[in-house]
Parts: C-alpha cells; sequence; structure tokens
DNA sequence: CGTCAGATTGATATTCATCAAGATCGGTGG
DNA sequence: CCACCGATCTTGATGAATATCAATCTGACG
C-alpha cells in the first residue's frame, strides 16, 4: 500500500520521515541524527493498550503500522478517543515533556509501534535544535487537529462531522503514504468509529449509512472509496489549512 | 488582584514567569533571557481581534490581562472558541511553527498582549534547550486542555461540563496568580461562554442557573465564588492531572 | 426617562441516546 | 459441506437533551 517509490530501506522511521518531509526540507544530518535513534519494535492486537494513563514513560512511541488512538477515560468506564493516529505518527512525544500520562494509547487495529528512550530523545532536543522544531511542529499540528475537532463536535451535526473526518483522514494517510488512488483501509469497528466521533455506536452506524447514500463515497467494510473529494471537502466544508501541508521552513 | 507577594517589578513576562515556574525550576540564565526579549505592548477592546486567520505573523503573542480566547470560524459565520487563555498564557507560540494561523485569537474582555518576534523567539530555541523545552511544554499542555475539552463536548452533560470548566478555569487562574481566595472574575458574557461551551446562548443561561442551584458554586455577574471545590470537583469528575501542575525537571 | 445589551423565560422542533431485537458474515468444529 | 457461533452491522421505537424562535425582564448609563 505504501508507494515506497523511491525504494528507500523501509526501517521504523520511514513513514516519519515521509510526513515530516511533508511539512520541511530535511537535511542529510537531521535525517542521520533521526536514522541513528535506537527504536525498539513491538506489536499489538486490536484492543491492547499501548500506553496506560498515569504512568511515566521513560520512551516515546512512534507509529509504524496501523490504527492508534488517544484515550481519555471516565470514571463510569466509557472512554472517548481523542486523536486518531496513523503510521509516521510520533504519538507520545507528548510525555516527554508531561512526564505523567494523563491519557492512555490505545490500538485501534493490529499495530506496529516503535519506540525510543527520553534520554536518546532529549540528547536530540539539546543538540539538533532544527529536528527539535520539527518535533514540536508535529505536536503543535497534533492540536491543530484537536481544535478542528472541537469544532465539530459541538457545530456540526454528525453527517458533517463524518464528512469532515473522512476528509481529514483521507489528506494524512495520503501525506504518510498510505492511500491507493482515491481509496484507503479504515480498518476499525464502527464501534470504535463511534467513540472517535462521540456518537452512540447505533446513531454512528445511521450517519455512515447516511454519508453512503449521499454517492460522495462509497464505503464497504473497512475500505473506503473518495468518489469525488472535491465534492466531499465543499459538502464537509473541509479546509485543509490545519493539517500543515505546505512544505515551508519551519 | 495578582498576589505580587515576592514583590517583582511587574513587566510583560510576570504572569508568564509565574506560570513557568509553577512547571519546572526556571535557572536564573532562562529567566535573563526571558527578561531581556524584547516585547512590544498593545491594549484591545472586548470582541476586537487580536490575530487573524490565514495570516502569516511574524510575531508571537502573550497574554499579559484579560481573557483571550482560541476561535475557529466557519463559512456560515458561526463560530467555535477552541481555547480559553489567561495573563501568563503564550498564546500563539504555534505560528512560530505552523506559519499560517488556520484559527484567530480574539479578546474575550479588555486585554493587553505583548509581541515578541519570531527571529528573537527562534533564537531563543537555538540556545536554550531547557527554555525551549518549556514553551514546548505550554503547548502540549494546551493540547492536553484541548483533549479534556473534546471528552467533556461528546460525553458529558452540559451541567457537568460546566461545572468541569469552573474547575479548570479556576486552577488555571490560580496558577497565574489570579484568584482572590476562592473567588475569580470571569469577565466575559454568558453568550462568549456559550461559543466556549458550544451551546446555544439560552441552554448556556439555563445551565448557569442550574449549577446556581447546586450551591457548589454562588456566580453574581461575573464575580464567582467556589463554595467547596473538593465537592464541585468530585461533582465534575474533575481531575486536574492534565493541566501538570506539579513542579518537576522538564 | 429612554435605550440597549445582556440575562431570562416559555413553547416547540430536532438531534441524538437508549433499549431491544434482528440480520449478516466470517470462521470453526463436526 | 453444513450447522452453529460470536462479532458486527442494522433496524424500530421511545425518551432525553439541546436548538431555535420569540418574548420579556433587568440594570447600567446617557
Amino acid at each position: 500500500m505504501s508507494d515506497n517509490s523511491k525504494n528507500e530501506p523501509v526501517t521504523p522511521i520511514s513513514p516519519l520521515l515521509h510526513t515530516l518531509a511533508r511539512r520541511d526540507r530535511i537535511s542529510a544530518k537531521d535525517r542521520t541524527i533521526l536514522e541513528e535513534l535506537p527504536f525498539g519494535i513491538r506489536t499489538y492486537r486490536r484492543e491492547e493498550e499501548i500506553i496506560t494513563a498515569g504512568s511515566r514513560p521513560e520512551q516515546s512511541c512512534l507509529v509504524v503500522q496501523g490504527f492508534t488512538a488517544r484515550v481519555n477515560s471516565f470514571e463510569d468506564g466509557t472512554r472517548q478517543v481523542t486523536g486518531l493516529y496513523i503510521p509516521g505518527d510520533f504519538v507520545d512525544l507528548h510525555a516527554l515533556l508531561l512526564r505523567t500520562m494523563d491519557h492512555s494509547v490505545v490500538a485501534l487495529s493490529p499495530c506496529v509501534a516503535a519506540f525510543t528512550s527520553h534520554r536518546d530523545l532529549r540528547r536530540v532536543v539539546d543538540q539538533a535544535p532544527h529536528l527539535t522544531r520539527l518535533f514540536w511542529l508535529t505536536t503543535v499540528i497534533d492540536a491543530a487537529i484537536q481544535r478542528t475537532w472541537i469544532a465539530n463536535y459541538s457545530r456540526r451535526p454528525s453527517l458533517l462531522h463524518l464528512a469532515h473526518f473522512v476528509c481529514e483522514i483521507y489528506l494524512r494517510l495520503e501525506a504518510a503514504g498510505m492511500v491507493d488512488g482515491d481509496q484507503f483501509d479504515l480498518d476499525i469497528t464502527q464501534q470504535q468509529l463511534s467513540e472517535v466521533m462521540g456518537l452512540s455506536p447505533v446513531h454512528m452506524n445511521r450517519t455512515v449509512q447516511k454519508l453512503r447514500q449521499t454517492q460522495l463515497v462509497s464505503w464497504t467494510g473497512s475500505r473506503v472509496h473518495i468518489a469525488d473529494f472535491r465534492a466531499l471537502a465543499r459538502f464537509a466544508s473541509f479546509d485543509p489549512l490545519y493539517l500543515s501541508l505546505s512544505r515551508e521552513p519551519r
């Protein structure tokens, strides 16, 4: 699925490099620093917890394969997904600064994650200012996405919210080199999707059906086919600015 | 209102130092770097725009006085507040990395803001790694707050949402040295508050009345008095962890 | 005293949650 | 090959939360 067109060696940081390179030029030196970061690899089953709320991680986590989610849990056992992450997303840079996790990170599909120690990351931060800004940038883009989610949660009816979400995830997957033309795999259940969008599973299902009826996307199983991105974006009032997908000096 | 108990000279960065010092030790050197940052000061009327969506700022903005908000606007003219900022908040570090603003910053009450150029900030980032991490930290805490907002928007009925918000704003004002015992001024209209919480103005009003009825807070005009913070926090299931209010090495 | 913004109230419509029950589908053991 | 099973998706019926519309009330202030 990944359009590894340049035949680069696939390492844990390949998708990260792909994503960063969409936002700024990466110098050879910075690239080397990244490539030499020691990473540990782990795989996770669907719904397995990757990082636990309340823990104090000594490592940061990078998604290499699959969908992961940031999850804020409530006392009553319900939970809300507050972020969805795809390969190339450095999900857990936060802990480097926050120290104690205020939320969990969970695998929504079967996943592969790479870990690198805070000690090594801190060395990078102290020695490579530009790379630091790029790491910082990823967390700031993450925050921009969250803002857009807030706006969608409160102001948009579920159908437009879903359409907006589909636009976002399509462009993000595209930036990570993970789309197949105008199609992609959204390998998560409607139940999980309902947790992403803050709807009941029943209403989520009805909303997906309504979106299918618009003919703007065809969506069978986990396969999503964007029939007409322009039209979908117009329908959802989607403006990609918040994803910062332009390559410029940061 | 500010408990300037140590009799430090009041400069634009006083509230910022106050807020940072709650999260980590600030070295004398870093403190000096901050104090020597050249700042320009501007005042704003209620509802005046401080930074415009779509612009490419050359400066970053720090709140010195009053309430400001991050605002995501829709085509239909409605808007959603995606963040509320108080004195000491470095509202607009984002633009340093995002370059183009995907949202606006607006004064919710009469405000004073301080501006410093990206050129100077970039110099700090390149030369003071620890200060950089602290700046980064403020944006990450901001993101943690946004996550909590997402969770509250989707899962909580309006009364609990409001109670949670009051807890948050109380602790944040307290961390900035802006509370007066168990009271504070929330100098924004219910209309504005409804934009913060994503409710209609009418429902916002009814929710405020319901909160008053709980006797957990008394709230007359802009004056909010927390009768029993413990009880209010329990009522709202409020856990302050996400505000990262512990002083530790970051 | 008149005006105006903000706060409040009442009545009604819409969206969404909840509960309960089928339908579908891939896999699995006999 | 078939019967069964669990997970997921789907449907229908009902109620609660919230939006919307339209007034009215209140207090500050010229």
